[in-house]
DNA sequence: GGTATATAATTAGGATATAAATAATTAGGT
DNA sequence: ACCTAATTATTTATATCCTAATTATATACC
């Protein structure tokens, strides 16, 4: 048995190399928000109106828990982000047919027209990412994949 | 030349690869601070709270502008979360003796002893990621190392 | 049918975030 | 020394973001 076996868990962990890793994950999180705001603030929008209408422009009328669960936020947050759309003019409440309890989230003509004026993020992100080969970059996709299953049944 | 030859690139970037992999990116930094948030709620913090802490656990006695560079924020978003970790008696301000200008933010002495009552994050971080060998975890480190550099100076 | 439970969106209240402007202080150039 | 420029923390205004509690509606169960 080699020495290697002994080395005790708490100075495993006291190197914390999962901490590390996940506070360099949050730090790649922050760079990808603050290049979407530098992208989208010429529309006068922020990362978060933005991205909730790439939701509605894929798929228009969603109730506010689909559009929070796709936009990973609570409901209440949802409500606040729909209230500064509507404001702007870029959504309205429109009630469900289906559900009164429900209100669909549903863009404006002026919501809709965005689309084809905002700059193309895809485009923006994709010369961002030259240091990586684009099998690395797959990579990166199937390990993230990976660790969101996991982080999904562990917790 | 076959019809292949004239997808547009437009249909070709709806596809979007970099998106996806990025929008995940940003839903393991979700489930990650989500963890944390069910790890420090006993201890009545927020990660964003636990998070400042950790650091001056580490160094006591950082002027904002550090404090924020490390946390990832700004200076008047520290300013916010020093207000609140001042309220509940864990930190003070402390005149720099080396710059007028710049205040101290140092640990009280219940700051100090909150250290040995959180629970380890590492070692909960370390359990949610079974789904990973020691290998990959290793290669997804350097991957996002490598993304974090490539973002850093192409934008 | 009537009651209990569950669900959709909101409200209330607190804590992060950013941008923009400000007060106090320091640093640099002349 | 003096004046300008840069820096440190803050304030203000707006926008996210959470949890917990509320309101209105729908579903289930007896």
């Amino acid at each position: 048995m080699t020495q290697e076996s002994f080395i005790p868990i708490e100075k495993i962990l006291n190197a914390a190399p999962v901490t590390e890793v996940f506070e360099l994950l949050n730090q790649v999180a922050r760079q990808l928000r603050d290049i979407q705001r530098e992208t989208v603030r010429e529309a006068n929008l922020t990362p978060t109106q933005y991205q909730t209408l790439r939701l509605l422009w894929v798929q228009d009328g969603q109730p506010f828990k689909e559009l929070a669960a796709s936009n990973g936020c609570t409901p209440p947050t949802m409500t606040g982000i729909v209230d500064t759309l509507e404001k702007k003019g870029l959504v309205t409440r429109q009630p469900n047919p289906a559900d009164r309890r429900s209100l669909l989230v549903t863009l404006t003509e002026k919501g809709r027209a965005l689309e084809g004026t905002t700059p193309n993020l895809e485009r923006i992100y994709a010369s961002c990412c030259v240091g990586l080969s684009a099998e690395e970059f797959r990579q990166l996709g199937s390990l993230l994949e990976k660790l969101h299953q996991s982080l999904d049944c562990a917790c």
